[in-house]
DNA sequence: ATACTTGATGTAATCGATTGCACAAATATA
DNA sequence: TATATTTGTGCAATCGATTACATCAAGTAT
């Protein structure tokens, strides 16, 4: 049928050479203006498209760059995401998305078909689930710019955007108090994740910091899903002397304890005070609105791809950098004891 | 530094040349077992990669498919994409996502950027806002299979793979008449969409055959967001006579609405029942808990993938197919006044 | 008038994998 | 033994865009 017409289709309407077609579309100081207003018009009249694949090879450069997240309908993750293209689709990059789903093997394969893909660079937050990062080392091997964001540890000396997790648990463990709390619980996930070490460590730097105990019986850990969080809000229930605060890590653990608290009548906030982490989108849309951590996900991804883009261009002599972005507390009404109702999205 | 391998240093350090190590590697019957094997032997050792990029080139298939949704941080699409996911990367492809955010401009950019990536297949969800549809031409005049999903319109002759949206009307509103209700609302999208068409056109069925009337004035229409929720739940809060009933096309209105009603004393589901559409993962976080419409968006998205593959296969004479799948009612406690609680996810 | 720029374009190789066709050797058939 | 067929490889073109280098005409300097 319709065949896409190539530079040398062109070329042989006008009978010159591929080449200087190529030079024309690229506006090459070398080709004289009137060819190039030729070969523009031209090709748009013979809607010519070009051959990005084309490119690619001759390029070494495939203009795809890879994302692999844990998952993307998690509103931090698919707001890094949307952060990313916003600035890379200007500079006429494509992002293919992978979901690790937090397990080891699919981030494996993940990696191999970026790899295979020939993406410019990856961009990864790693699966919870990791601990050998040995896959991660073949795309350095394979001299493909890796930028780790969120969760990373310090293995590979490679670009990296994270928060301060520990500001975000100092944030809401301090929150926590000022609203008269004096005995906060803390959920967190998994030690080999470094951001719930750090969200950890700012809770109890918050608690010492006020005169407060730091009790390893106040700590739970899981994987910090819903389910998790309903499992520790029984067993919270079930304690002779209940806490005021709970600080989470997690935004569904947060909520999922906050159900079951709410149904043997405890009321949120007055007898227990709860903030959470993330932000996710429905923290605004449950009952009571639960107070949370922002991850300034779109900065994020607009860091990330910034970042990326300055790679490029430097090509050698690269210095990694390590950027950290200041989180921000929300407060909302799971934890405002003090002037009920202010924060609410609804007015009045 | 450590340069890829290519099938030329594979053949160099074999004494064999490119095409022969080409079709080893392809398994190709006209190659001997035992050279086979010396070259799959020899790439592993050398740590070949295929270079998908030369093969695209040549094949004249890159690969990869687009998906164009409006927002990846919906469940409904998000779950759709790790559906098709999960079907194509076994056949090799690599899926880049692109977000319209329900805008007329991004999707035109979006379709130029998927075009111009060469990708071998798009699967479309139509923006809202999208009323002239040349852009989706362009797509068909590329030669580029398309797919449409959820949202579609009869405009082309393409594959699409729908869900049976009147049914969905029809299922929620006669489970809120079973409950009891009388006095239905209904929160509709914008008229051009058809799948606000066909949810109402399901409600008013339901109604009519019930005994019940029609009342346009219970039928309020909007872009469905969480806010226009809100505003209608403060225009139903007004009325003289509260409806006992509402079935929303969308979760997130409905959210917006139960918000208001639950502030004004108003008991869901006692006083007013309600029913969503979608099955947004937080719609089992909220308080009560949202019954709602399930989509079987990771079925839609296997569909969408395996529809593609088929067309991929029979090339010519091919006749696109239409697919319809039956949504399937989840009744919560936002919507169940006979036996209350039983469908909670909490035990007891 | 000769040598030397400058400007504009063409030639041909390249990126890496694929594949139709050619060709030699080995085997089968007459 | 001569011819036909099979088997295993190699040769070279191809996909479309890019680019170092060559070329050539016109213009400038000496």
């Amino acid at each position: 049928m319709n065949k896409k017409t190539t530079i040398h289709d062109i070329a042989k309407k006008l009978d010159i050479t591929a080449s200087t077609v190529s030079r024309a579309l690229q506006d090459n100081p070398r080709i004289s203006d009137s060819t190039k207003k030729l070969v523009v018009k031209t090709a748009r009249q013979m809607n010519y498209q070009p051959n990005s694949i084309a490119a690619a090879l001759r390029n070494g450069k495939s203009n795809l760059v890879g994302v692999m997240i844990p998952t993307v309908d998690r509103n931090f993750f698919g707001s890094i995401v949307r952060g990313i293209e916003e600035i890379l689709n200007d500079s006429d990059y494509n992002v293919i998305i992978c979901q690790s789903e937090d397990s080891h093997e699919k981030e494996k394969t993940n990696i191999k078909t970026l790899l295979k893909a020939q993406v410019d660079g990856i961009f990864a937050s790693y699966a919870k689930e990791t601990v050998d990062f040995r896959h991660y080392e073949e795309i350095l091997n394979h001299n493909v710019p890796l930028i780790l964001f969120d969760r990373m540890q310090n293995h590979f000396d490679v670009d990296a955007v994270v928060i301060d997790d520990y500001k975000g648990g100092f944030d809401a463990t301090e929150h926590l108090i000022e609203q008269g709390c004096r005995n906060i619980v803390h959920l967190t996930g998994p030690d080999n994740v470094s951001i719930y070490k750090d969200r950890k460590r700012g809770y109890e730097d918050a608690l010492r910091k006020h005169g407060f105990p730091v009790l390893q019986e106040n700590i739970y850990q899981s994987d910090l899903k819903l389910e998790a969080g309903i499992r520790i809000g029984e067993k919270l229930n079930k304690l002779s002397k209940l806490p005021d605060g709970i600080f989470s890590s997690s935004d569904y653990a947060a909520i999922g304890a906050i159900q079951v608290l709410k149904k043997s009548g405890i009321k949120i906030p007055q007898d227990i005070a709860v903030v959470g982490f993330s932000n996710e989108s429905f923290t605004n849309l449950v009952d009571p609105s639960l107070s949370t951590i922002d991850q300034k996900s779109k900065k994020m991804g607009h860091f990330i791809a910034n970042t990326f883009l300055e790679r490029m261009n430097k090509k050698e002599s690269y210095t990694p950098s390590r950027k950290v972005l200041t989180p921000e507390l929300i407060v909302r009404n799971s934890s405002l004891r003090k002037e009920h109702s202010k924060q609410n999205f609804i007015k009045n």
